[in-house]
DNA sequence: TGTACATCAGTGAACGCGCGTTCACTGATGTAC
DNA sequence: TGTACATCAGTGAACGCGCGTTCACTGATGTAC
């Protein structure tokens, strides 16, 4: 009575059943609104089309599910917002290129963000330390390509990396606001910008105000 | 066999069952990491001490208990971030003043902030817009205590409050990383103060670079 | 090239358990007369 | 002041249901000889 299913022959075909499983079990969470290892296993079997047993194939428990999750989620951001600074780069300006590409990202990947933010602001959840280091990946990256172009006069490459993780999160928070409301994508762009805009132009006033101080002693 | 329980008349003794419901959720959704409406009936009754079916008597259904929970943690919120304002007003140093009352409110009402920030954080939960309008009065009220007191120069009074949201929220992510790290919490302490002054002098910043153009045409 | 065997994703039945919900009951407090 | 009645928080038994987990089975693919 077995259905003949993929198997390893259909590389790039039809997903794995691991995937599908993986899937579904983001997509549940995302349209719950729960955690994700509060999704059930014969749930997220039934959202995958497959027996809830299959479960078992490819996943120790619950918890062996999310760790497999947590590195989809780390993949698909690291990619998905690497294409966001390359896209900063060849912007005439910079943080407007960033942002708008940003957003489209949300727009394509929902998913990804609704559950990403949410586990990276659970306390319990295994997810939230490979969200962080997910974040402050980026967040370095941004800093050597920033520090590279020379695109802001700052001395403290430590003062930059923190300004560019406050960036990152800030704009994670925020993609959840944009897929709550699609509508107002330009209300949400024009924060972003200018939050942006805000945290560079302090940066380097507490610099200035610092070596001012300095002098002065 | 009935114990004889609290009633009416101990007005302020011990909290009523409807009070040890709502506490008993807030203290299970905090420690398993899980949204409030996913905590069981039968288990936040057993929390509270009480039989399951006492849980009917308070409540229509789980989503009246969110309900309920969502303006227990507005108020306590509000209570507690007005005081964090009044700190501020006495510190010699308004910022220091506010980070540092703010982190004592965390450290004594972990529940509130560990439930508080993730269900902001969650697009589905319907305590979130509840949270969202909270953030926006403290907001509010801060633009009017620094306009008043001429803590800060500056006209725009929007972009004030955006700033000042931006800044409550901030706060809010980081109330979870002192829970998480009590040890830590100097470094937290100075990243709180750091992005402060970054977005207050940022703004002034932008005000200036803004009316530097308009002289310019 | 054929054959035997191991592996592995997927299936379906069965289990015990805790859940949400309903019901009838208790006993204390407040209120009308 | 006493009495009858309504209200209301809390109790405990019982229900049906979906859950996670275990088990034995299937059928296709890969591999050794």
């Amino acid at each position: 009575m077995n259905t003949p299913q993929a198997t390893q022959q259909d590389v790039g075909g039809p997903a794995s059943g691991k995937q599908r499983l993986v899937e579904a079990a983001l997509r549940l969470a995302a349209r719950d609104g729960t955690t994700l290892s509060a999704v059930g296993l014969r749930e997220m079997a039934r959202e995958a089309g497959l027996n809830h047993n299959t479960f078992y194939r490819h996943f120790r428990n619950a918890e062996d599910l999310v760790g497999a999750a947590a590195e989809e989620i780390a993949a698909q951001l690291m990619v998905g917002l690497k294409a966001v600074r390359q896209s900063a780069a060849r912007h005439a300006d910079a943080t407007v290129g960033a942002v708008e590409y940003f957003l489209d990202f949300v727009e394509a990947n929902p998913d990804v963000i609704v559950v990403g933010t949410r586990e990276l602001h659970s306390l319990a959840s295994p997810m939230r330390a490979v969200l962080q280091r997910v974040l402050e990946t980026i967040a370095q990256e941004s800093v050597a390509q920033i520090t590279s172009q020379n695109l802001v006069k700052l001395e403290s490459r430590e003062q930059l990396f923190q300004v560019s993780l406050d960036i990152t999160r800030y704009m994670f928070s925020h993609g959840l606001d944009l897929i709550d409301r699609p509508q107002d994508r330009r209300v949400i762009a024009a924060k972003l910008v200018a939050h942006i805009r805000r945290q560079f132009l302090g940066s380097i006033a507490v610099q200035q105000l610092e070596a001012r101080k300095q002098l002065e002693t």
